[in-house]
DNA sequence: ACAGTGCTTGCAAGCGTATGCAAACGCAGG
DNA sequence: CCTGCGTTTGCATACGCTTGCAAGCACTGT
């Protein structure tokens, strides 16, 4: 029966006019106590609540945040997607949810998607985009930022962290920790984290004039990574090491490696990027490299609704640093205290 | 400088009427081949797209669904999600997302966001709510319908797997494999499926004439399993065989049970329930009752969709059979073929 | 040639709210 | 009592679109 109620049917009942009615429910409007009682009175009798729509429609502002992601299989996206849902339903925004498939048409069609309902911001968890459309978006006045990936032009806000750096630190973690034959398993190359992390692979093995035992694109798919790991271990000289360029992966990898009869920690070491819950339960005791999520989330979130709400909009991309986590899954060097587990 | 482009806009350089290009590009309306191609080329000259809130607004369908989830970490969530998403996304309809804890006002509070934002159709995964919140959504003609619990009363459907039979067949299992003390760590008992899955264990056990060995409530949540499995084995005579509520503290159990030098498999027996992927990872191996999540997707989704499309709303509940996956974690009866792994 | 038929099309009225503007009001100072 | 100022209020419009209605149109059958 209650159906829709509308502003109108509020103000009758109060026996005030509509302004009034959506003046009370405008934070920051003008309006007497007594008016604002007899309108929340009445509203509450016939339990009216505002429609979102229709305010986003003219306001111009419609309180819909995108958030495109690729595929939630790797737990650090769920993480990502829980956060940011927090963090935006605690500024009075909402999560408006795509997946897609890594590939610009899709990702193009999605953004169109989010443009048409007016979201005021769009986060793009991990997938590229094209710059025509990053265009598209800027000119529609839609901050996009993009998280954990970076990528340059048409004003696009990135949000990552010191992949590069994290790369050479987990390397040099690994040499230091007296391995010969350090090989890695790379991030997908197309994206900027796994190109990001395989360059401080890369400088740290040289600056150690050491050479990579070997050198493969994993393309952040567990089977891939652990057929490449089956592969790096058949023959009859293997690594010591392997860096695989995320969690997820290296959890497929220890999984091959164990299958192999190997122990991870004591035949081979094996470092993972991320920390995703998983890698701290036993099963796995991942030693990997912490991404600050919890960090990235609050800093994308107060970049886009910086974005969005105040004007002189200065374009900002953030990085930050991560550091490593030492658990059971590589040996660790003479004299580093075990913090993890 | 493109900034927003309207209907009308378009009208002006096409020649034609705002309405005409409105029925342009609403599926079934009438207009004459010429007049579309001229409205399409004014279109794509300036961009325009038409604005899915003022849509929504005249329409009254936003073509939004809510979708309520308490936490992602057990990752039968994240599965839903994704598969819900794409289910969505191909039928044109598009996901908010929320996150609330598994309290009755958290709920009912995301819940009003919702109709505030006159979702179509409310999804809720997991979560109760009060009977005063099911009632104003039917009240507001928005179908609700709960994926993965029960809850009767006030129109509310219910998709979930046949948790008592699931409950009753793991628990067959076990007793076939010869199992003697048999323990129960149960889902929460605040949700059906805690209750039901339990009931079936129960129900099994009576049939065969044994006592549970014992039976506590594991809350859905990894550290308190953990602890109930140490307390478990502490003891000097012990279970042999452990039916956990989900897979999710299942692996938890596992942890633990090898944690105090226990082989699961061996030793002692371990069944989950749910069957998400990292149940198949090598590390785990979890023998455990798979819940058709696909088939409990699609229904819920083709629910959700005939609720809101047609108006012989025939209220449907869907209950569907799962299937118990043989891993390694378990003790296999004789004459049991292994389908798993 | 004319009435009848089936498409197209434009007009105009909404959908539910926010907000600029001007009128109304209350109150203090003179 | 009047003026002046700040606050509150209602009126009317706008947001961008869909859709009922009636008029316009091109054809067809007789």
């Amino acid at each position: 029966m209650t159906g829709k109620v509308t502003s109108a049917e509020v103000a009758a009942r109060a026996g005030v006019s509509q302004s009034a009615v959506s003046r009370v429910f405008t934070p920051g409007a003008s309006a007497s106590a007594e008016t604002a009682r007899k309108v929340q009175r009445a509203a509450r009798e016939l339990g009216y609540r505002p429609n979102s729509l229709a305010r986003a429609m003219v306001s111009g502002k419609s309180r819909i945040i995108g958030l495109v992601v690729a595929y939630l299989e790797n737990q650090f996206y769920p993480m990502a997607l829980e956060l940011l849902s927090n963090a935006l339903q605690a500024r009075g925004y909402h999560l408006l949810v795509f997946t897609a498939p890594n590939s610009a048409e899709s990702v193009d069609g999605v953004m169109q998607d989010l443009m048409d309902y007016q979201a005021d911001g769009i986060i793009a968890a991990s997938v590229s985009m094209s710059s025509d459309l990053a265009k598209r978006a800027r000119q529609a006045g839609i901050p996009v930022v993009l998280f954990n990936r970076a990528q340059e032009g048409e004003g696009l806000l990135n949000v990552t962290s010191a992949n590069v750096d994290g790369g050479r630190k987990v390397t040099e973690f690994l040499i230091q920790g007296q391995h010969q034959r350090i090989a890695h398993i790379a991030g997908w190359q197309g994206s900027s984290t796994g190109r990001d992390r395989r360059e401080g692979f890369l400088e740290a093995m040289a600056a150690a004039g050491l050479e990579p035992f070997a050198l493969v694109d994993g393309m952040y798919k567990r089977p891939v990574a652990m057929e490449c790991a089956r592969q790096l271990v058949a023959g009859r000289v293997r690594p010591d090491a392997i860096f695989v360029g995320n969690d997820h992966m290296a959890f497929g990898v220890l999984d091959a490696l164990r299958h192999a009869g190997l122990t991870p920690g004591e035949d081979i070491s094996v470092v993972g990027y991320d920390d995703v819950p998983l890698a701290a339960w036993d099963a796995y005791a991942l030693t990997t490299f912490r991404q600050p999520v919890n960090r990235m989330v609050e800093a994308t979130v107060d970049i886009l609704i910086d974005q969005i709400e105040t004007d002189n909009a200065e374009p900002e991309s953030v990085q930050f640093e991560g550091e490593l986590i030492l658990r059971k899954s590589a040996r660790i060097p003479e004299g580093l205290a075990n913090e993890g587990l």
